[in-house]
DNA sequence: CCACGCGGCGACAACGTTGTCATAGTGCCG
DNA sequence: CGGCACTATGACAACGTTGTCGCCGCGTGG
């Protein structure tokens, strides 16, 4: 800056008035000053104005479990899209499940004075947000609950949509109702099977223990659950798979199979209307997710102190035709 | 930092000589520093670090279309897992093809001083970015080439991989071939509309021109074009569709009708293989790419001063048979 | 006993920017 | 013609941190 001055035989202070279209510059000065600017390629380092300003960074972090999985890239998208509406930027990490990256990636971009972070949790354990959430730096939880701290939250309604699953199957005839799902250390999983068996209840069906596997879904893990779950006497006719993940695997697992049990998916995904059949799926708004825990966000931004809020959104089951097979 | 020292009973240096584990402090002093820090919930800040040691800022920026996409979320992955590797944090921005958005997050991300940038450039002119690149901060342009620079670039080997698709049409006997291709201002469209017209002259077939159809993939141009290609005598017996938006709405399009052309899609897509047929595709190592471009990155980041490099990373045809149908 | 080195620590300046205040010039009114 | 308001500008400090340098006290060797 102190070249630009130099060159438009002006004080730095002055230069800082025309990037900052402050009045009180005459416009000859501000005609010299631009043009010093771009004959220098100047560009104002946002660094040292917001150090010296005291104000926000403009920016925020997310941290999700993986920003390439379908799921997380389109909350990505509408955080990305929520902080444009606030002129804010995003920084995004991936934890892939591992709560110490996520500590690193929270406590970094904390460091980097981010107004304000996103988190799908990992772990159980949060204590350590604390600090930064007294220093100011507010926290919104997404998708998942944290495991020992109140914060905002934002999460959707995984039990009732199990449930609704379970309803829908029970309805086309099904007794024998297998659950596939996550591993049991994810929020999500947990309660999506526990809506299942409120479920089984609900409709008065066994929910058989030997029918429910809970895992990390690779390939693998799931191809050897379907074989464990339909085969032999008294298999499992019909099955709810917990994540898109569950899903995608077991229709690939099932796609060499004669006899295709009835199928209903947690999260919707591309493509699910085109199969043979079409998967039936409880959906949920991804973007709306996204956005509500934004927006949440923003408003502690801006000074909102109510106390904590959690949020939950609705899901809905779209029936597709893969449920409502018989189960013989 | 001062209420730390002042806690602490120390100087203002001695704290930054502790957080930065500089020797010469006596074991005594830096426990006190600690729990001072401890108790204060203290975190250095990292842009007042970097503007007075002058270092990098460990950041990078990311200018995407849209993060949301599976291609670029699958791109967004591997730039961030490089990252990771070199110790730096990701910035990502969605243009949605729109040039001054681009510019917008290019110049912001700029000001904020990141280390590098990789943009998949949306317009045809970056000459907004030669400033900055002369002022150091390096740029590597993704999937496309900018329009009116030259920097780095890594590329997919768009024209062959479309030529590939062409004579693996031809081999099954298809002479009336469709090309359906997102809007000729991408340049990666207009690369593969040439590498299939070169895949027509190849094998000897007529392209013609009422069967190449160019516009943005949205669901109501793509089903509308599958009418005007599909329909009456002397129709299209086969298409290559440009990208993978094309290739989703295509087959959504195509689902409604009983007589299915042949399809090659380009990209390949998640459940591709799990259709009825399976999709081929052109395929392409898009973490590679990612990796690729941020390797390339790097290299500038710390120094490489050799020129301008162009990499064409292989595309490679996956049949799975939705090619295969004789034409007739 | 003095000089010297060294471990431990603090004062101060500087990074690039902006807020505060002061100053110089100009025009206008009484 | 003096005072005043107002415009245009600059000097300086400060944001939070770290590099440089210097100081103090202690131990050691000559």
């Amino acid at each position: 800056m102190s070249d630009v001055a130099r060159l438009a035989g002006v004080s730095i202070k002055t230069v800082s008035r025309v990037v900052n279209d402050e009045p009180a510059v005459h416009p000859d000065t501000a005609e010299r000053v631009v043009d010093a600017i771009e004959r220098l390629g100047f560009r104002r380092n946002l660094g040292a104005r917001n150090l010296r300003r005291g104000s926000s960074t403009g920016t925020l972090g997310l941290i999700v479990e993986d920003v390439g999985n379908p799921f997380f890239s389109e909350l990505n998208r509408a955080v990305e899209r929520t902080a444009a509406a606030f002129a804010r930027q995003v920084l995004t990490g991936s934890s892939d499940e591992d709560p110490e990256r996520e500590r690193e990636l929270a406590l970094e971009f904390c460091a980097r004075r981010v107004d304000g972070l996103l988190v799908v949790p990992a772990g159980e354990r949060h204590g350590y947000l604390v600090p930064e959430m007294r220093a100011g730096t507010p926290v919104v939880f997404v998708d998942r609950p944290a495991g020992d701290i109140v914060a905002d939250t934002v999460l959707v309604d995984n039990a009732g949509g199990a449930a609704e699953a379970v309803a829908h199957l029970t309805a086309c005839g099904h007794r024998r109702i297998a659950f596939l799902g996550d591993s049991q250390e994810i929020y999500t999983a947990r309660e999506r099977l526990r809506g299942f068996r409120e479920g089984c209840a609900r409709a008065g069906v066994r929910c058989e223990e030997r029918l429910v596997l809970m895992r990390p879904p690779t390939a693998h893990n799931v191809a050897d659950a379907a074989d464990r779950l339909f085969a032999g006497r008294g298999s499992a006719t019909a099955v709810v798979a917990g994540n898109n993940r569950v899903t995608v695997h077991l229709l690939r697992a099932l796609a060499l199979r004669e006899r295709r049990p009835a199928l209903v998916g947690f999260d919707d995904f591309e493509l699910a209307d085109l199969l043979d059949p079409p998967v039936s799926v409880v959906a949920h708004d991804v973007s709306a997710l996204g956005e509500t825990a934004a927006e949440l966000l923003f408003a502690r931004v801006q000074g909102d102190q109510s106390p904590p809020r959690k949020v939950v959104l609705p899901v809905r089951l779209v029936a597709r035709g893969s449920g409502e097979a018989g189960p013989a």
